[in-house]
DNA sequence: ACACTATTCAAGTGATTAGTTGATTACTAG
DNA sequence: CTAGTAATCAACTAATCACTTGAATAGTGT
């Protein structure tokens, strides 16, 4: 009996990695790309020695790697499986766990306007220049990968700088924005700011690294 | 900021779900079909309060729903997805936790000896009757649901009940063994058992949840 | 060698968790 | 109504966890 306990014990230690929400945040932006300690602390928003033993539960835990360059240390995630897990996380709590159909339905008010545009139909219709494709992610995240050919506006200069989105030709054309995955608010913040300017927007069907996931093309810097 | 914390709040329940070894062994065995308290508490080798106190966590997490009928409270799965999770969780742990590679390296020693049985495969060969199916869970597990025409003999039995495998017209007819998932020994077990017997015989890849979940045809007593 | 920076380590605090034990509730059978 | 059973609740202890603080380490530039 020593062995079930064994490897129930070991897959636990996977499980605690995600029991976190402070290391499920961490894990989302490394999903964008690999980031360094201080980076990570900032964007979270926590110290950065919190910062740094959470990275290592999550490196214990197999989820995320490390290389040091210079004086910096870059984190990664291990692997598109982690991704996938934390996806499949995502849609057990979504489906299972009604206070997160509540704060959703709350928050992400613009959610159900519209259906959300699937990954590949943008591909098709963005190669036929038939939509611009907004990514309103910090342009840190947009150097480590984005969808091909995707404008990089991120959402605070989103109102300066909406002539970039503006067709030339005058012709109505409908922006798609997407940011970090399918409950981050950037994407849906744009989308209503857009419309508020009367544009036509959706919003890419989840984020970035769903989109990678996929195995459909990216583009880095 | 608020959204973004609460939301990845809600997620880290279904980790702390998750987190901890006891509660994946319940999972699994909720995988096989569903159970009561006092069974449950039995098979996992913990205390009834305990067991109960557990399986509310599960609940609270949303991964697990409860049935009162008479004096007893029957517990399962909330969902596919849930069993998806759990799957996924594996395949994270098996690639990226070392320790993992290393117990199931020490343990299931038949592991590399031959490659599984494709669920796929099995079907076909099974119908054709080139095959014999062997469960070796517990009945209940197998009466909670099978793979179609399998023989249910017990790990505990199978020295006792090896002329059942074995096939009238004498002929050499392989075995092919599965149990509650890719890490249960039972099947493990099973197959060298039958070897040291000198009979053909391998493990079907995974277990039962498993090929429930891949939307195969399954048999309830 | 020096100061400087990014990260990690170590120690400590309050909060949470796993498990035990005994009491309590909800239901059934006689 | 009473006795008996399955499950839950409540109270408690030991262990673990999240986070803070200040010190230590490793690498860079001068």
């Amino acid at each position: 009996m020593s062995f079930k306990q064994d490897i129930f014990a070991q897959f636990a230690r996977v499980g605690k990695a995600l029991s976190n929400g402070n290391r499920l945040e961490l894990l989302e932006f490394l999903a964008q790309g690999e980031r360094s300690v201080e980076q990570l602390s900032k964007v979270a928003g926590l110290t950065v020695a919190n910062t740094s033993q959470h990275l290592q539960q999550l490196r214990h835990a197999g989820m995320v790697t490390c290389r040091k360059e210079g004086l910096k240390v870059y984190y990664s995630i291990s692997g598109d499986d982690v991704i996938n897990l934390l996806g499949t996380l995502r849609v057990v709590a979504e489906r299972h766990v009604t206070d997160v159909q509540h704060l959703v339905n709350t928050y992400l008010t613009v959610k159900d306007d519209l259906e959300p545009v699937p990954r590949e139909e943008l591909l098709e219709r963005a190669r036929d220049g038939l939509i611009t494709v907004l990514d309103v992610r910090p342009p840190e995240e947009y150097a480590a990968g984005h969808v091909p050919g995707a404008v990089n506006i991120p959402l605070s200069e989103l109102e300066q700088r909406l002539e970039e989105l503006s067709n030339p030709l005058g012709t109505e054309r409908e922006i798609v924005a997407y940011c970090r995955g399918p409950h981050c608010v950037l994407a849906f913040d744009a989308v209503a700011r857009l419309r508020e300017q009367g544009m036509k927007a959706r919003r890419l069907e989840d984020g970035y690294p769903e989109w990678q996931l996929a195995g459909l093309p990216v583009e880095k810097v």
